[in-house]
DNA sequence: GATGAATGAGTGTTCATTCAT
DNA sequence: CATGAATGAACACTCATTCAT
């Protein structure tokens, strides 16, 4: 079990999160961090996330990036063009994320519990942050966003789906047992704290998989 | 033993929706949904719940009950006011609703599932409707009301703490489960839907409760 | 002849145009000039006539009746409903003048010369200014809006279809007849100002008529 | 004199629209259509023709012609003066236009005709459009750049006023008559559709020349 | 000459809120 | 209490224009 720890701690310290962001921008899947569409994404991703999409005004997003408001429509062509691009970026990065954390796990307990932890970190991890802008802003989206941003998130969701199904969970069918999953992780967003002293991630993570996977 | 649930459970079916609304209002801990500031709030309630807050204008909101927009305002000092307001009755709704559900519950097993199933009640119930927004629209609320609700709160999650202490739920501090209850049973105002066929609330609390009290 | 004329000014002076728009006020067909929402009609059709639909902001619009740009919106829904409801209310008034002028006069030819002085009048007087919008400004108008307008329009272009025909011009059918005209009138509002000397409206009236029904 | 119709008349059949324009183009009067400036010059001409200048942005100009609005900058100053540039070149062509139809001409009539037609291809014609231009967008010229333009078109109306003064039209002094016809020759552009079946060219031709010279 | 990023003033429009009637 | 008109700041978005590369 040791060993095994190490095994995935040294597989994983080969591709640091830049490194996979740096991967997935060669592949032209991610649009690169230092060019202007990057930045603004970024900056989309954080102020969406702390103040709330309806909340955050285009000035506000200019400003954080240092243009004026007239220059985001350089880029994007609406407000919400931004909230759905950084919704497929931050799943493309979320998915390629979990994939890798997938392949060091062994058993189908431990696929389970990396899927927990990687989610968790997507959540709370600032590399590519946005993740709970998911769950919390898919309101905001118009339906033929929703779509475009479904058609990523399918793999990303495939993987948890086979996770649960093969950890044997409680609780009836994979679908519904990943819905509430979705619930109380995503919600975590709003009461947990992982600088602080307290729980970490690894063991916030412990205990769903303790929960959901007893 | 039987029996004594036999005759809680009339004592239950005594009290309906409507009359514990009636009861509530007696007491004036809650406004009679009859008088215009009543039916304003329910209107509030159901809009923000559909729409989200910010995207609900106070023109809606005097729409549906059939008034100016100018005229809400003899009611409620601001729009904020009103999501406060709203959070609150449906805060002392839900312990109301949720005390009675505990005095018919016998053993520690059932008063959780009975926690359980009374809160997914609240979220996809209409008789008052707006329990999800009290976590979907949260950070809407100033600090100030969010201390308001918050003493409202209180009490219904103690309940729920007490709950799921004597339950013996695993994954450690009960705060903790609790809090990705709350994740997992708000969330669902997403995806479930009681209405069309397939899951019941009953069921749907059914696996809730395989998976956090096994 | 001359007898005749006198009845047909005494006749017409029982009806000043600002008699004539007080009967369509009060018959509903006309917004009260006195309103908000008439005082606003009335300033955009001189500042749409005087600049240009696109070239007039609706805070230019606002300014000319003493209000803020916010509050034209309590009036009409949208820039482009106020240059509809412009156009419309001109075709309404103009139709009524014009049936007026038409009744005092005997002959076909006397009913053509009264529509082309009535037409000219429309464009160049300030009573209910805004006529040579419905030509100029056609093209900024949508397509629904320009169904509306036209609605309004046919009965207006009947009387001149009859009149053409009646009076046997030259140049084929009414119809092409009755565009070249409209062309001709319309394009006055760039060169013809009655109010210097020269020519007066009756007088060009008169070399019209002397070249459409010689 | 007929023999020198003839020889005109075939001089004229031998001059095409392009080996008009390419003749003027040699003399140093018309932009080169084939040059940057000239597919620049040929695209404005089209877009205020169709949409208008207002609602015709220099993007839109750009992308006619295939390069980024920033590049429109290094041939005009500003848009306007693409306007005035589009006018004047305009104006040239129809003027040699014109000219080349007034000599194979023969009686007055025929050369007030000739006019009326001529300014009718001018406005329907495709190869160098943008006539309707010079009245539909003379408001959106600046008082300098009208000057401008004015300067060229003297000469064409000219042509006219001799061509209506030497047909002895009905209807007072040729400068009125002229702008008669201004105004019902360039409002056809909104009603007559020379590619669908009904009226050609020279059929409305005659029927305005029946009109203005009976 | 072209590009692409940026500008900055301005556009139509929204909306919670106020207040005389 | 309700109305209806108005407010005024803010909003997303447009667009002619500039300029370093």
């Amino acid at each position: 079990m040791q060993e095994a720890a190490q095994v995935l701690e040294e597989a994983q310290s080969e591709l640091s999160p830049q490194q996979l962001i740096g991967a997935l921008v060669k592949k032209g899947e991610l649009t690169d961090p230092g060019s202007p569409r990057g930045r603004l994404l970024n900056a989309a991703a954080r102020l969406f996330e702390q103040k709330g999409f309806s909340r955050t005004t285009v000035r506000d997003l200019a400003a954080e990036v240092g243009i004026l408001s007239g220059s985001i429509f350089h880029h994007f062509s609406s407000k919400e063009q931004i909230l759905c691009e950084v919704m497929k970026e931050v799943t493309i990065f979320a998915s390629a994320r979990m994939r890798s954390a997938m392949e060091s796990a062994g058993s189908p307990q431990e696929r389970l519990r990396a899927c927990i932890q990687s989610e968790l970190e997507a959540i709370h991890e600032q590399a590519v942050p946005g993740f709970s802008i998911l769950v919390m802003e898919w309101r905001s989206l118009s339906e033929a966003s929703q779509k475009e941003v479904l058609l990523q998130r399918d793999e990303y969701e495939q993987i948890w789906l086979d996770a649960i199904n093969t950890a044997q969970c409680p609780g009836g069918d994979a679908a519904v047992v990943r819905r509430l999953l979705v619930g109380a992780l995503s919600h975590t967003y709003s009461w947990f704290k992982p600088r602080e002293k307290g729980l970490t991630i690894p063991e916030l993570s412990d205990r769903v998989f303790q929960i959901f996977a007893p």
